[in-house]
DNA sequence: TACCACATTGCAACATAGTTGCAAAAAATA
DNA sequence: TATTTTTTGCAACTATGTTGCAATGTGGTA
């Protein structure tokens, strides 16, 4: 269980630490996206809030995770399943927001729509969020 | 000039005020999108910022203007062309954020595409933010 | 035009999100 | 273990956004 964390983070040369192991353990135990606030509530006093900002800055760098825009002003963060890596990020799909649950998935299944961009607009990065009732909460 | 501000303002039955006038001139103006920055920037000392976040918040529940998400935690705004009202959206085209100018452009011509989600989850909204290099900036 | 009811604004205070510099502590390396 | 390098915690700061309330402005009526 811990291998995997520990294997992520050498995988990727970043020194082992405690923040880095316990943050990192939470994304792969989350089946959704979590923002700052969701990891400072699960880590209670353990880390300072720069030392969480720090490390998801980090991971992002490293291809580890990705972020996910939104219009409520706080980022989210998600697992590459992908194969991203330093400076290149490779997460083709979408991502779904729950009005009433506020959970927020990577629909790894759904990829996003190529474009046909107006002439001399050049696209480096899509991002497709998509907001609505989950799986969970229409049952 | 004046005469489509206050139309727009009287057509949804909001008094006629000097921000409300002011600020819905800057984005007939404007090509782009505006944060609540630029605004603050371009009337400077005029109006105080809860007006303007305020301002804004009504512009949006009426279908004047709409968001735009980000991942650099400044939502944007720009008008709707399409045929908004209160309480309906209908932006269904999609936006364009520069890396290098950080203008921020509604692409009218390019609809959000269809989409095939999961079983149980029901799309509400959809946004499509694509950046990269614009057509100004690759000249 | 003057008055009144209601909507809007400005202010103060607060809340949340994120950044920077630097010294102390912890990891990696030798 | 000793040394070097990286990471962390703290303090202070900036940006973004919200709420309550008194003062002001707007629209309608006499
Ligand atoms: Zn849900
Ligand atoms: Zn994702
Ligand atoms: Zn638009
Ligand atoms: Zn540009």
């Amino acid at each position: 269980m811990h291998t995997q964390v520990i294997d992520t983070l050498k995988k990727n040369q970043l020194s082992i630490t405690d923040s880095r192991k316990t943050i990192l353990q939470l994304f792969m135990e989350s089946d959704g996206a979590l923002a700052h606030m969701d990891i400072e509530n699960n880590t209670g006093e353990e880390f300072d809030r720069v030392t969480i900002y720090r490390t998801l800055q980090t991971f992002v760098d490293k291809g580890i995770i990705h972020t996910i825009p939104s219009a409520d002003n706080a980022i989210r963060y998600a697992l590459c399943k992908d194969a991203c890596s330093e400076g290149h990020h490779h997460d083709n799909h979408i991502h779904f927001m729950c009005d009433h649950c506020s959970t927020t998935y990577c629909l790894d299944h759904v990829e996003v729509p190529a474009l046909q961009l107006p002439g001399g607009f050049m696209a480096s990065r899509t991002d497709m969020v998509v907001s609505g009732c989950c799986n969970r909460c229409s049952k």
